[in-house]
Order: structure tokens, then C-alpha cells, then sequence
DNA sequence: TTAAAAATCATGGAAAAAGGGTAGATAGCC
DNA sequence: GGCTATCTACCCTTTTTCCATGATTTTTAA
């Protein structure tokens, strides 16, 4: 029985450049693609794929996003995600939203078919350089999780408001914001505010 | 006289996806591809395209230097950028070290196919969207222009060293070390280091 | 070669952040 | 009802950043 594939990524090369690799392939059938969120979910609502490729980076909406609603919806599909990013950020919040494994866009067609065949089994699967990155970060540092009230301050603070001008803004004393810092500092474990923001802004918090 | 075509891009389903958007093209003749700067380098040794496309992000260089160091060496040969980046950081930065044109991966073949032909003509070429990007971006805020030493003294802010340990691992004085700070605040615009940080790692200058 | 840009160093003072600890109020969960 | 997480708030000290201003040497580019 041959595995009806759909693509959700904006770029056509890389549709392209996936139709090509997996052209060969006669257990694949072709259903279509679409280059953002709202024409996924569309599609899905008339016919169902076994497979969706699914970039993280799409014009609408996050893949991690469209991947939790999508899963709700349909859970019997499964996702394998794709992206260029090999960070643990990316491929553990994507996996934990649904999806059944992670290819980085430098694949080869055969990992590619390998993922596809791996995951409709209902196996989990990584390609090699994300299991790489996964294990070598895991170890290193793990996401910090920080609260609402936390996020806000942050972005406050990313911002360039001091303590002071951030609890008037949110109607706080200024050692409230104060507290908030730190326990950002010590979440992230940041000696200051420079590598606290530089790490936000890799991990995409900010 | 068919156009000589030659491909720098670490992903695999981008290269074989712009092979199978120009398959059908008679006037271009495929010379290869490399998936990293060095190994391109090596092949420009034996044989000269006429258009290079050359993704910006590659595994050992920036697309950016590479740029620069190819048209020093070969200058008759025509690069136009590929990314998916519609930065005008990046545009801009492309385009003053040599590169003809500058196309997003989202192009179609069409697309694509009129940045190639335009830039072997001599021209220069934008794709639309990365036209708006420019343009857009223009008007509002400019990209600061850091010199050597305040790049490597902003990337130590960033991963939260203080000025006086700053100043040790480069063997400057501290009052030095706090000069280029205030410089790369004032050039950035910015009332503190968190917000630096934050417009730093936007403009990918860290 | 000359002018401009970059890199170096300095003083002094005000403002903000970092480091440490403590603690009450509230809300959700087992 | 008790447990935990979150949000709130405070005190104190030290360190660091931020601001203003000025000046010399080395590089770079026209």
C-alpha cells in the first residue's frame, strides 16, 4: 500500500527539490503541497495524507504550531518535521507538539525515505545530525521554562526598559521586576543580561 | 552559448530542487554543485561557470565572504545569492562584495530563471520580494557598520563577560574595552546592552 | 602623502544591575 | 486540606554599566 505524502513548506525549491529525491520512489504517492498553515488545514479537511513534511518556518504560523492543531484534528497523520535548524529547541518542542520525527533539510533522499517508511510504522525517527544535536545539547543545558509573567519582563527588558520604567509599565513595584530578573538570570543560568538575551534570542523566547 | 551553472548550498533538497526547476532549460548547462566554500573554491580551480548560485548560510563560511574572495579571484564570474533570509542585512552585505542579484529560495523556476539570464547580461537582479525587503527596511533603520574590534568585543558582551574580563582576554585597558561599548550603543541606537543584544542577534551580527 | 577612521587610554560621577536572602498572598492540583 | 508554583514585595552591598569629555597613536583609504 503506498504512503500518500503531502509537503507544507514556502519554499518551492525545496518542494521541488523533495519531488525530485523522492521521484523514484513508487511506494510514494504525490497528494500535493502547500507553502503556508491556512492551505494545510484546508487540504486536510478534503483528503487525508500518511505523511505531512512540514517545515518549522512557515509565513502564517510556526510548523510547531500548525503541528499541535493539526494532530488535535488528525491524529492518525503523522509529521515529520523539517528544518534547517538543528537546534535541541526546535526538535524537542516540535516532537513534544505531535510530530513522529525530525529531518534537517541537508538530507539525502534515502534518509529522507528512510524517515518517511520509519515513521509510518508508528516509530519515532531522527535523522542523524538532529539525534547528534539532540544528545550533544541535552547533556550541556535543557530549555529553561520560565512563567507569563516571566516572558513579559523579558521582552520588557529586551526592549531596553530599565527595572523601573517595566513596573510602570506593568503596574508593579520595582522590586517585583527586580525578583523577576533575577529568577530569568538564574533560569538561564546568565551571568548578566547580555547572555541571557543572547540565549533567548536563539532559543526564539524573545 | 549556453550558461555555465554551478550551485554552492549545504541542502541537498535545494539543489535538487533548483536541478529539477531548470531541467528543462536548454540554456543552462549543470556543472555541478558544492555543499560548502572550500570545496567550491577548489572546483572554481579547474573549471569557471558563468553564474554561481550561492546560499548564504554554508557549513564552513559565510555565502557573504565567500563572495568576496571568489570575485577577487575570478571576477568575470556572475553570483547571485540565495537565501531564504529576506534580510536587507544580507542583501546589502551580498550585493557590495560582488554578488549580481540576490533571489530567495521561495522563487519559482520562472523567477529563477530571469535572475540568471538578467545577471549574464551584465545586469543586476532582485527578486521581488527581496526588492520590498530592501527598499522597505531602507526607510526605516539602517544597518550599523561595526568595525573588527567592536564585533569582537560586542560577541564577548553577548556571552556575558564584563568589561574588565573583556579587557584581560584582549590585553586592553578596561577604559578601552568600555569605549567601544559606548561606540556600539551609540551606533545601534540603543539605550543599554540588552537591547543591543537583542537588534545584534536580529541583524545576525552575532 | 595626507586626511579620515579606528583603536587606544583616562577621569569622575550618576544610575542601574547583580548577588544575597527573606517572606506574604493567591491559585491550582492531588 | 496540604503542597507547590507563581506573583508579589522588601532590604542591603557590591559591581557594573552608562554618561560626558578629552586626547594620543595606529591604520586605512582616497
Amino acid at each position: 500500500m503506498p504512503i500518500k505524502l503531502f509537503i507544507v513548506d514556502d519554499h518551492y525549491m525545496v518542494i521541488e527539490g523533495i519531488r525530485a529525491l523522492l521521484q523514484n520512489e513508487t511506494d510514494i504517492v504525490w497528494l500535493g503541497h502547500a507553502t503556508n498553515a491556512a492551505s494545510c488545514m484546508a487540504f486536510l479537511q478534503q483528503q487525508l495524507p500518511d505523511v505531512i513534511l512540514m517545515d518549522i518556518n512557515l509565513p502564517d504560523k510556526s510548523g510547531i504550531d500548525l503541528c499541535k492543531e493539526l494532530k488535535s484534528m488528525y491524529p492518525s497523520v503523522k509529521v515529520l518535521g523539517l528544518s534547517t535548524f538543528n537546534q535541541q529547541s526546535f526538535i524537542e518542542k516540535m516532537m513534544s507538539n505531535g510530530a513522529s520525527g525530525y529531518v534537517l533539510k541537508n538530507a539525502s533522499g534515502q534518509e529522507l525515505m528512510e524517515g518517511i517508511t520509519t515513521i509510518v510504522q508508528g516509530k519515532e525517527y531522527l535523522s542523524f545530525d538532529a539525534a547528534i544535536a539532540l544528545r550533544h545539547i541535552d547533556k550541556n543545558s535543557s530549555v529553561p521554562v520560565i512563567t507569563r509573567r516571566e516572558k513579559e519582563v523579558l521582552e520588557l527588558i529586551a526592549d531596553g526598559f530599565t527595572n523601573n520604567e517595566i513596573a510602570k509599565q506593568l503596574f508593579l513595584s520595582c522590586t517585583t521586576v527586580d525578583t523577576h530578573r533575577k529568577n530569568l538570570l538564574a533560569k538561564f543560568e546568565a551571568k548578566n543580561i547580555a547572555s541571557l538575551i543572547k540565549q533567548a534570542m536563539q532559543l526564539h523566547m524573545i
